[in-house]
DNA sequence: TTCCGTATAATTGTATACAAGATTATAAAT
DNA sequence: ATTTATAATCTTGTATACAATTATACGGAA
C-alpha cells in the first residue's frame, strides 16, 4: 500500500506516533470524513501493522479531540467546522501573543541566532519566489518562538494550532501572492525581538494572526 | 491492593481513561515524583491489570505532557515545575476571557439556568461554610461556562488547566477563610452573564484568575 | 411485508506470547 | 582494583489469542 511505503522514508519516531501524525493530518485534510468510523482492522490492513500500535494511535486522537472513542463501540471522526477553525484563529492569536512576550525574556542568545536566521531565510525564499520553502521557514520561525517561551504548555497547543492551521490552509501557489506581506509581518516581529520590545512583538504577533486568517478566507469578524 | 478498590468504585469511563486520570492526578499531587521511570510492570500490578491498558493510558499522558516516552527506555514523569504553575494562570487567564465572550453569545438558556443554580448553590454552601462542596460548585461553575462556548478545543484546554489548578492547590480548610471571597468573585461573572455584558464579564473573569494566583500562594508577578 | 427474536459474524477490550533492544551482572584481562 | 567484553536478565515493542460486547443476518410470527 503507498501509505505505507510513504511512511517507511520518515520513521524517527515509534510507530504508533507515526500512526497518529499520519490519521491527524488524513483527518484536518478532510481525507477521513466527520462522523466515520475508523475501523482498526481497516487501519491495520491499510499500513500492515497489528492492532496494538493502532489503538494506541486512537488514544492519542482522542485526547487531542480528532476522534471520539465509544466504549465498545468505536472510534468516530470529529472533524473541524468552519467556526472552529474561526475560532483557533482568536485563540491562536491570544497565545501568541503571551508566547512572544514570554520568548523576548527567556529565550537564549543561540535561539535568538537560529531565529534571525529563519527570518533571513523566509527574505531569501521571498526573493527566490519558493513558496514551499517559504512556508517550511515560516513554521521554523514560530516553532522557535514557542520552545523560547520554555512552557510545555504552551509549545504543545500552539504547534498543534500550527499543524491545524497548515493543513486546513489554501495551496502554495495561492500563498505566493502573499508571500511579500507574510515576510513584512515577520519582519516586525523579528524587529521587536531586536528591541526587546514586549508590546510591539505583541501587537505584531497580533496582527500577523488577524491577517493571516483574513489571508485563509475568513472574515475579520 | 487499595488503589485498585479504590478505582474499582468509579469505573464508568474504559480502563485506559481511568488508568490515565489516576496517574494524572498522581502526578498532579506529586506522588509520583519527577524524573521517576514509569514501569509497565509495576503499574500493572498495582492495578491488576494486563501491560495493554497500561500503554494506552501512557500514549494519552505523554500527549499531557505529563511524562515522556523514550522509545525503547521507557516513560518518564514531567512534573510541574513553580514557574509552570504560575504561567498557567497567565494562559488559563487568556483563554477565561475569551471563554466569557463567547459564552455569553452562544450558551443555551439550559445553560443559563445551570449555570445559575451552580452559582445558587455556591451561595449556599458559603453560608452553610461547606469548603468542598463549595469547590464542587465552583468546578461546575466554570464546566457550565466552557460547554457554552460551544467549542471543543477551549474546552479541554480549560478543562485541563482546571484539573491541573485544583490538584497543585492547598486543602479545603485553607478555602475556607476565601470563600466569600471567592463567592463574590463569581457573582460578578454570574451578574455579566445576566447583562449579557462580554466587556464586564472579560474583566470579572481576569480578575477571578489574578485572585486565585494570589490565593495560591503566587505573587502578582 | 413488517416486526421481533435468535443465531451468527464482526469488532472491540484485555491478556498473553514472542521479538528486539537496553540494562545489569559476571568474568577475564590489564 | 579498574576496565572491558560477554552473557544473562529485564523492559519495551509488536503480534496474536481469547473474552466480551455489539452489529448483522436469518427465519418465523403477526
Amino acid at each position: 500500500m503507498s501509505l505505507k511505503i510513504e511512511m517507511e522514508k520518515e520513521r524517527n519516531n515509534s510507530l504508533p506516533q507515526d500512526l497518529f501524525n499520519k490519521l491527524r493530518d488524513d483527518i484536518l485534510q478532510n481525507k477521513i470524513k466527520t462522523g466515520e468510523k475508523l475501523t482498526e482492522q481497516r487501519i491495520c490492513q491499510e499500513y500492515q501493522v497489528s492492532r496494538t500500535p493502532v489503538r494506541e494511535a486512537f488514544q492519542k486522537l482522542e485526547l487531542d479531540g480528532l476522534i471520539e472513542i465509544i466504549p465498545n463501540r468505536g472510534a468516530f471522526v470529529i472533524g473541524l467546522t468552519r467556526q472552529d477553525i474561526e475560532d483557533m484563529y482568536e485563540l491562536r492569536s491570544a497565545y501568541e501573543s503571551i508566547a512572544v512576550k514570554w520568548a523576548i525574556d527567556r529565550m537564549t542568545p543561540e535561539e535568538f541566532e537560529d531565529m534571525q536566521e529563519a527570518f533571513e531565510l523566509m527574505e531569501f525564499y521571498t526573493m527566490k519566489q519558493d513558496p514551499v520553502k517559504m512556508l517550511a521557514m515560516n513554521t521554523r520561525f514560530h516553532q522557535i518562538i514557542y520552545n523560547g517561551t520554555k512552557n510545555r504548555m504552551l509549545q504543545h497547543v500552539l504547534t498543534s494550532y500550527q499543524v491545524y492551521t497548515k493543513n486546513t490552509k489554501v495551496s502554495p501557489e495561492y500563498i505566493k501572492e502573499y508571500m511579500d506581506e507574510v515576510l513584512e509581518e515577520h519582519r516586525q516581529i523579528f524587529l521587536a525581538f531586536q528591541a526587546k520590545d514586549k508590546a510591539a512583538a505583541s501587537r505584531a504577533a497580533v496582527q500577523h494572526m488577524k491577517n493571516g486568517k483574513h489571508r485563509a478566507g475568513f472574515g475579520t469578524d
